[in-house]
DNA sequence: GGCATACCTTGATTCACATCAAATTTTAAA
DNA sequence: TTTAAAATTTGATGTGAATCAAGGTATGCC
């Protein structure tokens, strides 16, 4: 036991994997092995062709993408529980970004032989599999619609309305999920126009920063200033 | 037969449904009905919920969000033999985007009890659709690295190139798949700033612009201005 | 043809955000 | 603690692309 119950484990509790049998985890476990990585590491470059995927069972990793110039954009920041690469590994095709540990990391490796075992088995998981890669497209849709059609602090108010995730009216402490500059890149800005942006809205009483911590005093108010899609 | 078999013959066509058996192909059909829709009709509004997904037979369409402010941004436009709205099917959550009818078309509309049961009939085919989902995905993030770190005219630049299609040195002729309008938006440009790079690369002797049809003259130089991502 | 409607271009101006530069604070390590 | 390194803030300045405002030019309809 040890290791290979531990995987199991962990691997029964992913959202994705939740349903799935005994054996059908026991199979997955096979087919995946544990990663460790270290802060500041890189698990793959852009340009990685996958012959599995990952799932963060411990710690943070970003994936980005970096220019020519050297500037660098995180496309998401990917905590214990969520699962990264289906999609390069499902393409067979180079990864568009590049994965970098933010703290020191235990990940799994699932690979693709085992995952293909596990859809041919199951249909039902299959559709979940495919629910899932929805689920991702759906999130990365609203990146094009937050970077094209709001302003740096509607981005800005909505991450924070998400990470608040609590429809009270009252005071909500919350913890940026990364250092500002991570969460500055991942919102398409400037770590100096996010400090300035935190700024305005603590002068105006909306929100109290102490370091990663944030208050949210006025959800009300913050969320007039973050015209939320309206269905329809 | 006519309609029933027009429908197989255009379903067993679309790249999704390549290899699937004639049986198979049939199963899909039955749940499947046709669509015209008129340029400038919408399909489905922001916040639908779909029961199948689409796919276009002839025509063009595209897909768009709409800013409270009324600004208006289309992040794909569908042409022959494409489909749409698989992502939005399986997540059954509302829709981030409407869609316009940009000439008079033709659509197929596929029931999602049809394609489960293609799913369950052939993993195979899951498999497809997995690739497909994660093809899309792959697209949008190539948006999102376009938006947030390539300018108005590389962004342009890329998109040409990639309509040009041709690694050959010479001359390429190419249309426009939509009027500069729809194009402008589409890459996140007003349609201001796409006429004056237009004008811009005209200019420097790289293209030629008449109404949609647009002549490259000098790929490598484009291609210069167009730092192509490399792998690694 | 003549008229209207959409489509596109061109110029002047503005603005949100980036960039550059320099403190200042926090964190970590010795 | 002392010091070094990293993260964050603050201020001054620059700029890419949007916006505002007219013109032009196709395209289709009567």
């Amino acid at each position: 036991m040890g290791k290979q119950t531990d995987m199991g484990r962990i691997l029964a509790n992913l959202p994705l994997f939740q349903q799935l049998s005994a054996d059908e985890i026991a199979g997955l476990a096979a087919g995946t092995r544990e990663i460790r990585l270290s802060k500041g590491r890189i698990l793959f470059q852009k340009g990685s062709v996958l012959e599995g995927f990952y799932v963060v069972a411990r710690g943070q990793v970003k994936l980005a993408f970096s220019s020519p110039q050297g500037n660098e954009k995180v496309v998401s920041i990917v905590g214990p529980g969520q699962s990264f690469g289906e999609a390069v590994m499902f393409m067979e095709k180079p990864s568009p970004v590049f994965t970098q540990a933010l703290e020191d990391s235990q990940l799994l490796y699932i690979a693709k032989y085992s995952l293909f075992a596990a859809i041919d088995r199951d249909s039902a998981f299959a559709r979940r599999m495919l629910a899932g890669l929805s689920i991702r497209l759906h999130g990365l849709i609203e990146d094009v619609e937050n970077y094209s059609l709001r302003s740096s602090t509607q981005r800005l108010i909505g991450f924070l309305l998400q990470l608040a995730e609590a429809p009270t009216g009252g005071p909500v402490v919350l913890n940026l999920p990364a250092s500002k500059h991570v969460v500055a890149s991942r919102l398409n800005l400037t770590p100096e126009t996010l400090s300035r942006i935190l700024h305005g809205l603590a002068e105006a009483g909306l929100i109290e920063v102490k370091g990663r911590a944030i208050t949210v005093l006025d959800i009300e108010g913050l969320s007039r200033l973050d015209p939320p899609p309206r269905a329809g």
